[in-house]
DNA sequence: AATATATTTCGTTGTTTAGCGAAATGAAAG
DNA sequence: CTTTCATTTCGCTAAACAACGAAATATATT
């Protein structure tokens, strides 16, 4: 029971829900995400650990960014079953698409200075 | 969005999980839940006025009780695609398994001076 | 080596939320 | 019609949580 709702609180935050749709498009580092969100860098930085401990997401090291990406094959059957829901969902949403936009334009490169 | 995170917000909490799990066995009232979960009747009655919101349930006055069902039949896009695995989920969880023993040994009606 | 950029960790602050008991409300029974 | 029981609302407290900036860590560039 613990694990599912932690499940559910990871899914609980307007601006996780928003990181998740992000990633559904690319995989992004935490300075990409953070230029989209306009939110301080630790504050991205602990939403994505949430994501990551519920099993929603992995990252991997690449230079000096952490790309992050959903882990589409689950080994935790909550998150597994909850994924095609939140694939489907809000893909019509206008802060998603908003969000979908922007992350579009920014690559990390042209994001020098971060914050 | 808004509403999704509602749904969400609703299922992230340990005491509405067994609410939910309690109610997919039979309808109750709020103090016969109250007698289960050995909670405070209003900290029960916010609970269920919170899956209510999101709309998992519904309540019908009975005399001087108040009856509380799952709404199996949800207009809400959200709660209803969670209804199938919610019902699925959590069916041989020992605290699960544990209240629906005791729900079923309590009558509101022997529930006399319920707290 | 020194500097710049990316990320995480830590400590703090303000907000949200779960819990309680007391008071208010409503219905049933004496 | 007064009392009793069930429920909800209200006000409060404690815990959980989201957000920030600063400090710590790590990698890349000069």
């Amino acid at each position: 029971m613990n694990d599912l709702v932690k499940t559910f609180k990871a899914l609980s935050d307007k601006n996780r829900i928003r990181i998740y749709k992000m990633l559904q498009q690319k995989s992004m580092c935490v300075c990409e995400i953070t230029a989209v969100l306009e939110l301080a860098a630790s504050t991205v930085s602990k939403h994505l650990s949430i994501l990551k401990a519920a099993g929603f997401i992995q990252d991997q090291k690449d230079g000096k960014w952490v790309d992050y990406h959903l882990k589409q094959l689950s080994t935790d059957p909550y998150v597994a079953s909850m994924l095609p829901l939140l694939n489907f969902w809000l893909n019509d949403d206008p802060q998603i698409t908003l969000d979908r936009q922007r992350l579009a334009q920014n690559t990390r490169d042209q994001l020098n200075k971060c914050s």
